[in-house]
DNA sequence: GCATAAAAAATTAAGAATTTATTAAAGATT
DNA sequence: AATCTTTAATAAATTCTTAATTTTTTATGC
């Protein structure tokens, strides 16, 4: 399911009166307290915008937020009770989108709320699309010629993310960095899934159109070639 | 003239020094000192980012960020003293990205609007092109008279080299250096690839207009021959 | 200037090395 | 138990380097 807003904050009577306070006012929010949690709630759900508490039970929200990105490009506002200016530059500097000062005024963070989600709310693609293959990034689900396609969710990933970069050359490398989040787990293995993914996607998976390879230096998306 | 930022504020001084420090960390920024001069601007220039005090001498901040919004859906940052909920939720609600209270840290604001740059600023396509040849470094991908032409991934990496160089004299050493990462594998693999390059690209591989040879120094790519 | 030698670069084809594809099966996870 | 992910071994394809030869350029002496 997409939410609209995701808060972590390890104070949990805070987060909950804030989501309640979100939701009262339309904004689609759920609340969760750890960083364990975060990750869980990724696996399955997405949210367009991340309110990220700097202290976690279970570790740092700095370190929380550079996972995140390595896997997502979703807007995240950092908040915190801490004043020193050099926590508010190192959050802007490891990819969050803004700082908010706790004790915070709920009006006034519902106001950045939503300013935030209108602004991204409009640009964000959900879905590829040619006359072939559809992909919606929602429901996660894949059709090819009208006909449901199962993927697992690494494989759903592994396309997500070279969809995303439509035409761009993406290194092996920097597939291991953003789909398998680090864990180099051998050249082998990204083979065999390309593999399965063009199965599932190419007319013909002998002679791929979509998932293009580029030797010596990784591979491809090359969109609408229907 | 396309700028990084545009900071309006009738307190001159601090509008200046805020536009100096900007510059001096590579964010290309202009300072203006009411709402007249604003839209002046943007007559004939425009910015990625403007930063707005709510308080102008010739208007309120409100009205100029309600005007803009009519044209522009360029990120808009409220500056302001005023400390009240209310102004800060109505900023965001006019169309406001952010509210800034004054007084600021020059190194938190910095890499406030560093973050929203980040996040919005066109991402530019790195491309070489001129009538005949076209290379695009993003998808790797080399056009001559408008048709494909495949190049190796080393190919590539020369080129692309080469080209970044554009007009200047490169040593084998350099090339060796750069493009092989150290490893020297003999002068004639060098001229080898060079022949391929320019039987690639060249309109004449024996009369090489892009890929010319300085006798006893190296290679040069001169670019727009055509 | 011109012939000649020496050095640098170009050309060519072949095989060595590297990268990717394919398959099946073992290991993890849910 | 069923599904998903990784490993491993082999095959196939592509690319890179080597080396032998030829051509071009520069330098030198007459």
């Amino acid at each position: 399911m997409k939410y609209n807003c995701l808060i972590i904050d390890d104070e949990k009577v805070l987060a909950d009166s804030t989501a309640e306070y979100f939701n009262l006012f339309g904004v689609n929010t759920v609340a969760v307290y750890s960083a364990e949690e975060c990750k869980k709630f990724f696996k399955d759900d997405t949210a367009e915008l991340v309110l990220l508490d700097i202290n976690l039970g279970d570790g740092s929200g700095f370190e929380l937020c550079r996972q995140l990105r390595a896997t997502t490009d979703v807007p995240i506002l950092f908040i915190s009770a801490r004043t020193s200016d050099d926590d508010k530059i190192v959050a802007l500097n490891i990819g969050g989108d803004d700082y908010v000062q706790k004790p915070y005024s709920l009006g006034v963070l519902l106001a950045k709320v939503k300013a935030v989600l209108k602004r991204f709310g409009q640009t964000e693609v959900k879905k590829y699309s040619d006359g072939y293959l559809k992909v919606d990034f929602d429901s996660k689900q894949v059709t090819v010629k009208g006909g449901a396609v199962k993927l697992t969710s690494l494989e759903f990933r592994l396309l997500t993310y070279l969809i995303e970069n439509e035409g761009k050359v993406i290194s092996k490398k920097e597939l291991f960095e953003r789909v398998w989040e680090d864990k180099f787990t051998g050249d082998g293995t990204l083979n065999v899934h390309i593999r399965r993914l063009r199965e599932a996607i190419e007319i013909n998976p002998n002679e791929p159109k979509y998932i293009i390879t580029v030797w010596g230096d990784g591979y491809k998306f090359t969109g609408a070639c229907v």
